[in-house]
DNA sequence: CGATATATCTACTACATTGTAGAACAAATA
DNA sequence: TATTTGTTCTACAATGTAGTAGATATATCG
């Protein structure tokens, strides 16, 4: 296997959009957790290719689902994180933390983004 | 000047270091920083590239500094990071927080992050 | 004294990995 | 067949990373 290397911006955020839906992930719930929870754009695109990537890197595991009894209900791809997806996630969180840590210079903007 | 993206993670941790450093920041201080701070290492390339696209970017200024009477005291670099930096760091920093807040017993130093 | 060794730093080059968009494809119900 | 929900594929841009070369200062030894 591949050496661990640091995860990306994108895949710590997917990775944590996993860990937030648990069961209930898959392409499209977890598009919107983080469309609706961060405000920014994610194309379909950028979401399958990152969880694709980390799949490979062995960071997630997925398993094709039933088709529902809706309108257009295809079969889903589940994702779910694996212990060394989480390990990794608490790595790269971990050393994003010990440089954030005790920045007094936040701007103010900040702080009030941070109380909504 | 080119559209406002999101920060890429090491982006995040090398902007995070010049507000730690305030004035005393250049190639070498702000590796040292990171370095003794994760306890990952960085290549010199890396953390150069990297500061030479964030200034491209009009997130940092940099200026080259006198040389010191120190033996090899080449002359530095000196970089700072701009008012547009600090709010890009910030929108990056807040989605993560977004993302993590929340989501499980992170360890103390975690917090930090999540708590934003 | 001055050639050259050595230390401190920055700049350049090349390539790997991640990020991103959008179209194509698949499968279900109306 | 049309429409809706989902996933896969393709192509390229942006970031991440290592390694090497170059620049410029002080040290040192004949």
């Amino acid at each position: 296997m591949r050496k661990a290397k640091n995860l990306g911006e994108f895949e710590i955020i997917v990775l944590a959009a996993l860990i937030r839906l648990g069961t209930d992930a898959y392409g499209v719930s977890i598009r919107q957790e983080i469309e609706s929870r961060t405000g920014r754009a994610v194309s379909v695109g950028a979401l399958y290719s990152t969880l694709s990537r980390l799949e490979e890197k062995n960071y997630v595991a997925s398993r094709m689902g039933d088709a529902t009894a809706e309108r257009g209900g295809r079969a889903k791809r589940h994702y779910i994180i694996k212990a060394e997806g989480e390990a990794q996630l608490e790595k790269s969180v971990f050393a994003l933390g010990k440089m954030l840590k005790g920045i007094k210079a936040w701007p103010e903007t900040l702080k009030t983004l941070a109380r909504l």
